[in-house]
DNA sequence: TTTCCTACTTACTTATAGGTAAGTATACAG
DNA sequence: CTGTATACTTACCTATAAGTAAGTAGGAAA
């Protein structure tokens, strides 16, 4: 943590809002005034705030990639890999992000650059794809069982999870631990 | 539509601006610009946000109320009743409401005022309790065939729609009646 | 030792937000 | 025909947002 430089302490600054009040939902001034620099500082390194919004879905994609680089292998046993997604989730709620770079996006969707749309698009893409492989892998495998494509269960999956993630917000952080627990309940996990 | 009030334009044209980009989303000129009045109008009929945003609330409650009256009975076949969730929530996102209020006030959760809050909680229990009922009497029916505790499985298939709608947002409204074909299939239904 | 680059700060600008106070047109009541 | 309430508009205010231009401190390079 020490030694952070002045970016990288306006990228975890600006992440954390972001993640918590959406795009909106702060300004320069919540990112400056706690690490006790100037709005300007901050538009030295992130010309407006949209190229700040670029380095923090960067930072989300390289965070996603470090924490999930154990579990998110293809191959292997299909279970600990979806554990490690539900694990992931409740690590980043319970870290003071509550909502995912996907939900604080899709209430501004509109006003985007194409190449932040971009960005966000292939993020789903890979995250669905993988869980599409994992889920494929864990029916033949015997792990999971369930009717209907691979890929939709998938999709299903995510936007329970995502959904789940907005509903703790509302609720409490126990509505995802009983939500992960339907959605092993439904793949004919027993425990 | 003929002979609405400017009360009733001010909120509809609200409505729609709130569930399309969310409570920070929107400013008063967004509203009296199209309506061709002034911001002081809308101040008059709601002297500030909180009042206009309860207002929504109460547009959305009504709302559902009518469109769900049908559908949203108790007792009955529990099959329709589901189906009536699916249909309503695909009649909303293709009259350009794409999120719900939930999700909506779910990013600016923090500043909202209690009585707000109280009244997003209610909406929310209710439709809990209501999808459980209607859950609970599908299984006993044998309408549906689902494991694990009846409400625990409503708060999932809640989550599910209310991530579904933010997945349709960024990618494109098919993917909602993917996502209702694999909660039916996760529901033993056949068609 | 001067020059230049990096990493800022100071001091603005412009736009827009929510909100208010005072004035005005219309309708209806007495 | 006068008053009063309703439903606004005009004209403002204050705060804050994003963004910019010019200045500066400190280190490295020539």
């Amino acid at each position: 943590m020490q030694a952070a430089t002045t970016r990288e302490q306006i990228i975890n600054q600006a992440f954390q809002l972001m993640l918590q009040r959406g795009l909106n939902g702060f300004s320069y001034r919540d990112i400056s005034e706690p690490l006790g620099i100037k709005n300007a500082a901050i538009h030295y390194h992130f010309p407006n705030k949209m190229d700040l919004l670029s380095a923090l879905i960067a930072e989300n994609h390289q965070l996603l990639r470090e924490s999930t680089s154990e579990f998110m292998a293809y191959g292997g046993p299909a279970r600990p890999q979806l554990e490690g997604l539900f694990d992931y989730t409740l690590d980043q709620c319970g870290c003071g992000r509550p909502i995912c770079m996907v939900g604080a996006l899709a209430v501004d969707y509109k006003d985007l650059s194409d190449n932040i749309k971009r960005a966000n698009d292939s993020f789903i893409h890979d995250s669905l794809n993988w869980l599409t492989k994992v889920l494929e892998t864990g029916r033949e495998q015997d792990e999971f069982h369930f009717e209907g494509p691979a890929k939709r269960k998938a999709v299903a999956i995510l936007a329970t999870i995502q959904g789940a993630r907005q509903m703790a917000r509302v609720e409490s952080m126990d509505i995802l631990t009983s939500i992960f627990a339907q959605i092993r309940t439904d793949l004919g996990i027993s425990s």
